[in-house]
DNA sequence: TAGATTGTTAATCGATTAACAATC
DNA sequence: TAGATTGTTAATCGATTAACAATC
């Protein structure tokens, strides 16, 4: 940690898959670890971990380690999830019910707190504990709840639409599970979900 | 298309990009794209998208850009998705199901063929079109089946022993949902869906 | 022909790894 | 002290970009 340049975003990326595995490690009981036995359970090389590191502080302990629970204290702080987002859900079909549902938010930094569908059949029914929203009043409401963080579930072609209104409601990371590449300002950060691109990924290998 | 080193990984983790931008286009009813027009729709940069094709043969003519319908089964056939793979999905919950009834794997070179889970209250219940198997018999139906693709959606604890049972079953390709870093045989392809690593990946810059 | 765009080369840029002094 | 492991440097490796001849 010396030098001004910003962290590479790679970098950014593989911080939350070593909060990941602290936590696990310390579910296990386990206190100490070391980027040699971090990296054997990421498959990532050890020099890796410690460089990602280094880009923040000194964490470890010569000779010694890491201390886990206070490596992963450092790593919410760094990813600013040591407090709790407000997440929007928008679409209320099958994904979006099992990411409202998902109990896997809770502990590592997001809740969900509202849920829009555009589906006249749908608003105002229940979705688990949220009534579900019309998108039509989606910027209002979002700016009222102070909401920067979005989850986009619905259909490829409905998925632009519900970016650019999320966007003038004030979200500015968004994760889109839509099949489709959209377009954002440059100061909205996208993340993207395909299962197919995962798994044409590694057809490729077959 | 002339060294015989293998295409690099990143290199393949674009192809289903530009696949996925080319039947858009297509069913746009666009007949002739270029390297321009897609790295504007994608954020790539033209340079990028022609040399990472360039690795396969040569699918454009000078001054005239790709014909689209060309391109997107060159793409496909390079991925080998000009074929549909047959998908077992384990884990009945909320993200099982929404698996199971994702239409979007259609066309795109997959389909369900069966779902698998460990719960007895499930066993024998239907989801969708199929009927849930038990876990227990996994490795012996996949192999009846021919199975090479597998989407795991299991809770975390339980992810490390179905994907055991998957690679012994002659699983090659596993996109897990789990939020948890697995060990598979080297020749086994591993692929992650954790979305609170996608949503903490974008947090560090709000 | 003139304009456009490819495929490819070489240069640049950035990321990973190996190695080791520092030190717990 | 001896052994282990960090944090960091320099070297290596690989990916991206710029530029342009080829050519449609």
């Amino acid at each position: 940690m010396k030098d001004s340049k910003p962290v590479p975003d790679i970098v950014i990326g593989r911080l939350p898959i070593y909060l990941r595995a602290l936590t696990h490690l310390l579910e296990e009981g386990q206190e100490v670890t070391s980027s040699k036995e971090m990296a054997e359970r990421l498959g990532i090389s050890s020099a890796q971990i410690r460089k990602d590191l280094s880009h923040f502080g000194e964490f470890g302990k010569q000779g010694m380690g890491y201390n886990i629970a206070h490596l992963r204290d450092q790593i919410r702080r760094i990813l600013q999830v040591d407090r709790i987002w407000s997440v929007a859900v928008v679409g209320a079909g099958d994904l979006g019910h099992a990411i409202v549902q998902y109990g896997g938010f809770e502990g590592r930094g997001f809740r969900v707190a509202c849920v829009f569908d555009n589906n006249p059949e749908k608003i105002g029914l229940r979705l688990g504990k949220f009534e579900i929203c019309d998108v039509a009043e989606m910027p209002e409401r979002l700016k009222e709840m102070g909401i920067a963080v979005a989850i986009v579930a619905v259909p490829a072609g409905a998925a632009q639409t519900v970016v650019d209104a999320l966007v003038k409601g004030g979200v500015q990371a968004i994760l889109n599970y839509a099949p489709i590449t959209v377009t954002v300002p440059p100061e909205v950060r996208m993340q993207y979900i395909d299962p197919v691109t995962h798994l044409q990924r590694m057809t490729y290998y077959l």
